[in-house]
DNA sequence: ACCTCCCGCCATGCT
DNA sequence: AGCATGGCGGGAGGT
């Protein structure tokens, strides 16, 4: 049925399209185009009748021409193996390659495993499209054909597409149909990573285990004990696997199959491993670590050996689809033990959203926008937890409001978020600094305000903000019930406000403001993620700068990176790329997602309507958002309810009208006073909530949270507890006296692991000497965008976006060293590019656990280390 | 002998 | 029931 649909409505949308594109890509398309009827017949053998209609290019013609066309390299170098036949598709046509090129027939019979290699594989998919497609043209993807043209098992290419559609460079339509995105969301995605790596607080948890790993030699216990430690508060508890999946606004899961499907782990593993990649700060990560995290988060204490291997069997795979994409490299770490493979990151040097100074950060976490897809099916995770379990898996209650707790702890953590504001800010111009000094207060009068009612509200409200709340009083009610367990609750309504058509009004444009921020991304969570969740997080100070300055990039920015997002002013107009983005595929998108959510998991909401489903989905959507709130952010950091608000304002919009929405937002964006300034652009504003004042928040609540929520699973929440939770006023300080540097990252750092990390730091930072060329990591993002960029941009400004795309890698280290120079050293600015740290590997061996800096401030020392 | 990771069985879940 | 997905791990190619 869907797929039907779908095809019908893309068909014509790609016809019309084709031209469109820009350079490469729409001349490549066009191509096809004419090639695929001559074609076409000839090869498909399967369905063809679906590929020719879902891709625009799809036989082996189309194939070489891309491939010609992107990379002649790929090209000269499959036909010297032969492998370029296989591209043909048709087996016949294979033989007759083989025969015209070298008559090897047991070549091409038995190519030799590196020629199946799933990272050949990769590339030579990779060449059938433009990294940046025209978002005009429905660029569909059928496995079946491409199976066909690469003449590979569709199974390898679900391992192909599993690990794009985590990037969200390929998004699934329909059953054997995935649309292709190229790099467009790719900036956006990182950011986002980056930014739930960081509240899942993955850099503690590499340096825990290489600590702990350091430890072992020495002594076993002592170790073991604490990574477990560390690990289980993490992952929250429950050994079930984390099935949390980020979503893009641009990109979303159409199919409902998609969504439903527990599973996801591949792509859920895809995302994390990148994640560490972005959080760590050499950017490096080896196997064995990656595996260990991943595997932690899932069962942490039944570590199997069968369960490590085929982590990293998975692990391979996924390193193999990411090296053809240029984002890593395979490197070896040299230990004491031996050298460990390793990869190392050499993709676009991503932002957190934080730092101001760098556009690319604020471009990745604006653009982001939840949907309602996500938000739904939190609200379905939600539901499961609560009371019902709709869905057949749900955690138990008990892990979500362990999930709770271990939030709330990681608010002591907070303050690594703020602090990566400021920096930002700071970086950017010392004004913003003061603005947030300001909005803290603001949010802290809120939220004294706010707890005088209750506590729990309070803490709710605090997270929500309070002006959302208010406004969406209908919303509230409902919320209060649900909200009991959680501060998502007060997300919720934010997110319900916006959903509530215009008609709320009043409520909304408050709201907006507030939470302008916020990197929208929305985080699918199955039934086991809750669970799953568990890692939680740490807030991401990041997200704070971020947002703020970019929120209005959003999609605009995402891939364009840096300056522009400096550029406000442009910014708004740029909005109306995303229009141009979503449009017919976002309208439809939104059906599916209504699908979707219907679909996957119960029909119990079947027929939601947007509309008129508004304020049923406002219920939902708290509780969805409560239990997401918990699931995502197991720790408790404050950041998951801001996400979670940031989710529902964003499924709000999608639900309503993704076009319209998505605009609106961009061009509003403002200050960072947004807290005080009422959106403009209600909806889509509220869609992105600006992360400082979020993160903020955050901090302040989560000590009041603590306090309301007895429980505590977690052993302490450690140092940072204490101080934040009694006291509204006293985390403020601490947040602000962060964000200042005053204080260090390390009481974050403290939180999750124990002192043992802290020593660590130190040592870095001692042994940090060298700053590298970020340079490199402006090639790297060169190198990404550089093939297409006018082309395929539909839109005018998708030109000018590649461009700025490619530019933003660059800005990265300035904007890092920046923002980090700012939490951790005078030093300043240093930093050498992660690339150069692949070498050093080896050195860092001896430290070990420790050569990785715990926090991200330690990182940069790290990295200049190196 | 170890590192990689291809291959495809088979469970899962949608149609 | 049939088909699409994709988890999973045996075992083979490479080094």
């Amino acid at each position: 049925m869907e797929n039907e649909k779908e095809n019908l409505f893309f068909e014509p949308h790609k016809r019309g399209l084709m031209k469109t594109p820009l350079k490469d890509s729409t001349m490549a398309n066009i191509v096809l185009a004419e090639i695929q009827p001559d074609f076409g017949p000839l090869t498909t053998p399967t369905k063809p009748t679906e590929g020719s209609q879902g891709e625009p290019w799809t036989p082996t013609a189309n194939l070489k021409m891309l491939i010609s066309a992107v990379s002649p390299e790929i090209r000269s170098r499959d036909q010297k193996r032969g492998l370029f036949d296989n591209s043909n598709g048709l087996p016949e046509a294979k033989d007759c390659l083989h025969e015209h090129l070298s008559g090897d027939e047991y070549e091409k019979s038995q190519p030799s495993r590196k020629e199946k290699s799933l990272g050949l594989l990769c590339h030579k998919f990779l060449a059938r499209y433009p990294n940046y497609p025209n978002p005009a043209v429905n660029n569909d993807i059928c496995l079946d054909e491409v199976a066909e043209e690469l003449n590979v098992e569709r199974r390898r290419i679900y391992d192909i597409v599993n690990v794009l559609e985590s990037l969200h460079m390929v998004s699934r339509l329909a059953k054997n149909r995935y649309t292709w995105h190229g790099r467009q969301n790719l900036n956006k995605t990182l950011g986002t990573l980056k930014s739930v790596g960081e509240e899942n607080k993955y850099a503690e948890q590499i340096i825990m285990i290489k600590k702990k790993e350091y430890e072992q030699e020495f002594d076993f216990i002592k170790s073991y004990s604490i990574e477990d430690h560390i690990i289980k508060s993490n992952s929250g508890q429950s050994g079930h696997p984390d099935m949390c999946f980020v979503e893009l606004p641009g990109v979303e899961f159409r199919a409902a199959s998609v969504n439903s499907r527990k599973d996801k782990s591949l792509r859920v593993m895809s995302q994390k491993f990148v994640m560490l990649f972005l959080v760590s700060t050499p950017q490096i990560v080896s196997l064995e670590i990656a595996a260990k995290i991943l595997i932690g988060e899932d069962h942490v204490e039944d570590l199997d050996k069968s369960k490590f291997k085929t982590k990293i069997r998975r692990l391979y795979d996924i390193a193999n689809v990411l090296s053809s994409l240029d984002l890593i490299k395979k490197v070896h770490i040299t230990e004491e033990r031996g050298r460990k493979p390793a990869f190392k990151w050499t993709g676009p040097e991503i932002s957190p959203n934080t730092s101001g100074a760098s556009p690319i950060v604020h471009f990745t976490p604006s653009d982001l926008e939840v949907r309602r897809s996500s938000k739904e099916n939190c609200a379905k995770n939600l539901f499961s937890t609560h009371g019902k379990p709709n869905f057949t898996r749900h955690p138990s209650l008990i892990k979500l409001v362990k999930s709770i707790e271990s939030d709330r702890r990681k608010i002591n953590s907070a303050p690594s978020s703020p602090i990566k504001t400021i920096k930002a800010e700071s970086s950017q111009n010392s004004a913003p600094f003061p603005n947030k000094m300001a909005q803290l207060a603001a949010i802290c009068k809120m939220q004294l305000e706010e707890q005088s009612s209750e506590p729990r509200k309070k803490v709710k409200v605090q997270l929500t903000r309070p002006g959302y709340c208010k406004p969406v009083v209908p919303l509230d009610n409902s919320v209060n019930a649900e909200q009991e367990l959680t501060a998502p609750s007060l997300m919720q309504p934010l997110g319900v406000v916006p959903l509530i058509p215009s008609p709320l009004s009043s409520a909304v444009p408050m709201i907006l403001p507030q939470a302008p921020s916020g990197p929208s991304y929305a985080i699918y969570l199955q039934p086991a993620q809750a669970q799953t969740m568990t890692p939680p997080q740490g807030l991401s100070p990041k997200f704070c700068p971020t947002h703020s300055s970019k929120a209005i990039g959003s999609k605009d920015s995402t891939d364009v990176p840096t300056e522009k997002t400096v550029n406000n002013a442009p910014k708004s107009s740029v909005s109306t790329r995303p229009g141009s983005w979503l449009p017919a595929p976002e309208r439809q998108g939104a059906k599916n997602r209504n699908r979707e959510l219907a679909g996957e998991r119960g029909s119990k909401r079947a027929g939601i309507l947007e509309d008129s489903g508004a304020p049923k989905k406002c219920k939902e959507e708290l509780k969805g958002l409560d239990s997401v709130s918990a699931t995502l952010f197991p720790s408790g950091y404050l950041i998951p309810l801001t996400q979670c608000s940031a989710l529902g304002a964003e499924s709000m919009l999608s639900s309503k009208e993704n076009s319209c929405t998505l605009s609106p937002n961009h061009r509003i964006y403002g200050p960072p006073l947004t807290g005080v300034v009422p959106v403009t652009s209600s909806e889509l504003t509220a869609v992105n909530f600006p992360s400082f004042h979020v993160t903020p928040l955050k901090l302040m609540v989560s000590p009041t949270s603590v306090a309301a929520v007895p429980v505590g699973n977690s052993p302490a929440p450690t140092s940072s507890h204490p101080i934040p939770i009694q006291n509204p006023s006293s985390a403020i300080v601490n947040f602000t006296l962060q964000h200042l540097g005053l204080i260090s990252p390390s009481v974050q750092v403290s939180a999750s692991p124990g002192p043992g990390i802290i020593p660590v730091s130190p040592r870095i930072e001692a042994v940090s000497v060298v700053p590298e060329n970020a340079g490199t990591q402006q090639a790297r993002a060169t190198h990404c965008d550089s093939p297409i960029l006018g082309q395929n941009q539909p839109n005018g400004q998708s030109a000018t976006m590649t461009g700025t795309q490619q530019p933003v890698p660059v800005t990265p280290k300035g904007s890092q060293l920046v923002a980090e120079s700012f939490f951790r050293t005078p030093g300043g600015p240093l930093k050498p590019t992660s690339s150069s740290c692949v070498d050093f590997d080896g050195a860092n061996k001896t430290s070990l656990g420790t050569l990785f800096v715990p926090q991200r401030k330690l990182e940069v020392s790290t990295e200049d280390v190196c």
